[in-house]
DNA sequence: AACGAACCGTACCGTACGGTACGCCTGCGG
DNA sequence: CCGCAGGCGTACCGTACGGTACGGTTCGTT
């Protein structure tokens, strides 16, 4: 059970996604507060039935996130004919969708309960999340970034260390503040700033990586 | 107990450092195994000193916490004569000490403990880890940036937006990797990269904000 | 020597929570 | 109409852990 990750969409009944939108929603609401009694109360259901459904308290922790980050889908950029402006409104794109999402109170909280299940030995909470994060975004970047390559756009030699500097421009110190509960981030303040970061870091991405950059 | 955070060294008895030195132990071997019976056996002493000490479990960890990050003092770089070199040398300097300290299993574990903290409308550990870390970081090296900028070595309009950026570029997705548990990053490789990646982000800061660059 | 403070070890209490068992109701196939 | 499977609600159990109490020991002070 803690080692076969499905990655594949699990099929939920209806009223098994009920069930997990309540634990998601305790888990939002206070984020230790998902016992079993709590999520059974919540959505209506009986402790026995959590437990045939779920296995035990990991299970249903597990399905929640798993089913929770697999719904964090990013609209598909358009690939076709890149020209210049093409490719950077797609990088502006991936940015923005970043920032969003990072920034949203259900990924702070997926995030938080994936850290804390990571500090128990658990790391599945931890790969789940991760690979529905940043691994989607760097498996859908990646080919636009080789694309923009063969098409003289960027430069670069690995497209890893190109994502990898982008995810760093993108979400510099905000992430972690976030998770961290800096109050002076509200979230407010940052949503009412992500146009101008996702500007500021595109063109920082394309001061390092255009064509005309002079980067070695 | 809870609101006041005590940002300057509190003085512990060498045998209340011991506690600590095992609390931290505890936290490192198995994030959740804090507990106060835990805590005594290791220090040998009893719960009831532990209570008389520290509070509640609460403040030991508070302690803990506090009593650690404030040991991460990275060492001062020389400021006087910022000639070209001198002042790249300073950042990569930084950019190591980031870099080292963020990828310590001491450090993560600090963090992923704030973080856990956090999910619990506590805050007080992400304020103090946050205060010792990137904003330590961040204290120290704006008057370099900012000194730079005067000797016509550096161009930026906001010194804060500069820091990030350097965050960003060194950081990259590195520390919530090693946060969320990702196998694929075993220390000892990263560590094994630690001065490539300084290079990198060295480079890349100087790209960005270096006195040639053609950034607006 | 006498006293008391600090502290260790351990036993103890109350509660919270994971997990299980059981009685009852509802809906559906024969 | 009967039986039964699925599921709700609740009561229950065992354990882990935070927090407290207490007897015994060490050590410094007078």
């Amino acid at each position: 059970m803690a080692l076969t990750i499905k990655v594949n969409e699990e099929t939920f009944t209806p009223r098994q996604q009920a069930v997990l939108t309540a634990a998601l929603d305790l888990l939002v609401e206070n984020g230790d507060g998902l016992t079993m009694t709590a999520v059974a109360r919540r959505a209506s259901c009986s402790k026995e039935t959590l437990y045939k459904w779920f296995g035990d308290r990991d299970g249903l922790l597990t399905a929640t996130v798993q089913w929770q980050a697999a719904k964090v889908r990013m609209p598909v950029v358009d690939r076709s004919h890149l020209n210049a402006k093409a490719l950077r409104l797609s990088i502006e794109q991936f940015a923005r969708d970043l920032l969003t999402v990072i920034t949203g109170e259900v990924s702070i909280t997926l995030n938080r309960t994936a850290v804390t299940h990571a500090a128990q030995e658990k790391d599945s909470l931890g790969i789940i999340v991760l690979e529905n994060g940043p691994l989607a975004i760097r498996r859908r970047l990646k080919p636009i970034l080789e694309a923009g390559r063969d098409a003289r756009l960027l430069r670069f030699d690995s497209s890893e260390d190109a994502y990898r500097t982008f995810f760093g421009l993108v979400v510099r110190d905000v992430q972690i503040r976030l998770l961290l509960g800096d109050k002076a981030l509200t979230q407010t303040n940052v949503v009412a700033n992500i146009e101008a970061d996702v500007k500021a870091a595109t063109d920082q991405f394309f001061a390092l990586y255009g064509a005309k950059a002079n980067n070695p």
